[in-house]
DNA sequence: GCCATCAACCGAACGGTATTCGGCACGGGC
DNA sequence: GCCCGTGCCGAATACCGTTCGGTTGATGGC
């Protein structure tokens, strides 16, 4: 994980369908050498994958909110059942397993408020573990596409 | 948006790499077709661009929470000028601006807890603005990296 | 029913690209 | 000094992206 493997990084997050050949100039190497690298990064699973970033408004998504919850009683096969519940539902796109005053938070996104508010009354409210949650709609997000190396 | 689109937008979101050509065979169109309409969909704004997926890990970044602030006065330069400094520092991810008992959740990555309870004491405990937050520490995270059309 | 029109799709062709592989230079170990 | 391993380069080949002319099928006017 060197300069060149983090510049590689870098670019790939960017624009992940730049040309190796293109990368390549960009970075000064040669194109072979270029591919050699990323399939290394590949292999030690540093690259995990390449993803085509889609517009959720065009997919009928206007809303997105986050859901806090808190789920009674703590435990581990309660945890993984209902994540698994909630990332098979198709308005949720990502559950976050937290510590801390809320047990589990989940991203959502929905075709309109009444769309939301529907899904949350239809999908948690009889659900047993569930004690309570709280809606956080979100009204703007920046999202760096681009994540460098720290260095402590 | 018909189910050809949607069909190549869920391939492209699981394999943004994937050769034009591979992509027509498996949906059984000619490749000057598939690229047409990849086209259309980038030139409508459905899709906003392809990037590469890091793991967090190999970046030093260990260590992942979401951040819940409470910020006063809730004026639109206050909360703009906080998601620009929030959104400048290169431990956050993503800022989200909400409703709710929160004004706004970062989801931030450190090298470990220690990093992490620096980053928070030094970056913000010192802003006026800032009258209270919460860390909630991720132990898990599910993210579904397709997301499917919602149909109302 | 018939025809004009338009949009979408297809297939071939060309220029550029990914990928492989042999060779070279450099640096560490002994 | 010599050997060996690693990383890089450049050429070659098979493959791919992209363009463009032609075809098909649906639609609307009469």
């Amino acid at each position: 994980m060197d300069e060149l493997d983090s510049a590689i990084v870098r670019h790939l997050q960017r624009d992940a369908r730049q040309t190796n050949r293109d990368l390549a100039r960009t970075l000064g190497i040669a194109p072979s050498t270029c591919l050699e690298r990323i399939r290394a990064l590949r292999a030690r699973g540093v690259i995990t994958g390449y993803h085509a970033a889609v517009d959720p408004a065009a997919l009928n998504r206007h809303v997105q909110a986050l859901i806090h919850f808190q789920i009674r009683p703590l435990s581990r096969a309660v945890i993984e059942a209902f994540k698994t519940y909630a990332a098979g539902l198709p308005e949720v796109s990502t559950v976050y397993v937290v510590t801390g005053g809320d047990d589990m938070i989940v991203h959502v996104s929905a075709p309109s408020v009444d769309h939301l508010h529907g899904f949350l009354m239809d999908k948690f409210t009889a659900r047993r573990e569930v004690v309570g949650f709280r809606t956080s709609v979100i009204y703007q997000h920046t999202d760096k596409q681009v994540l460098e190396p720290l260095t402590p």
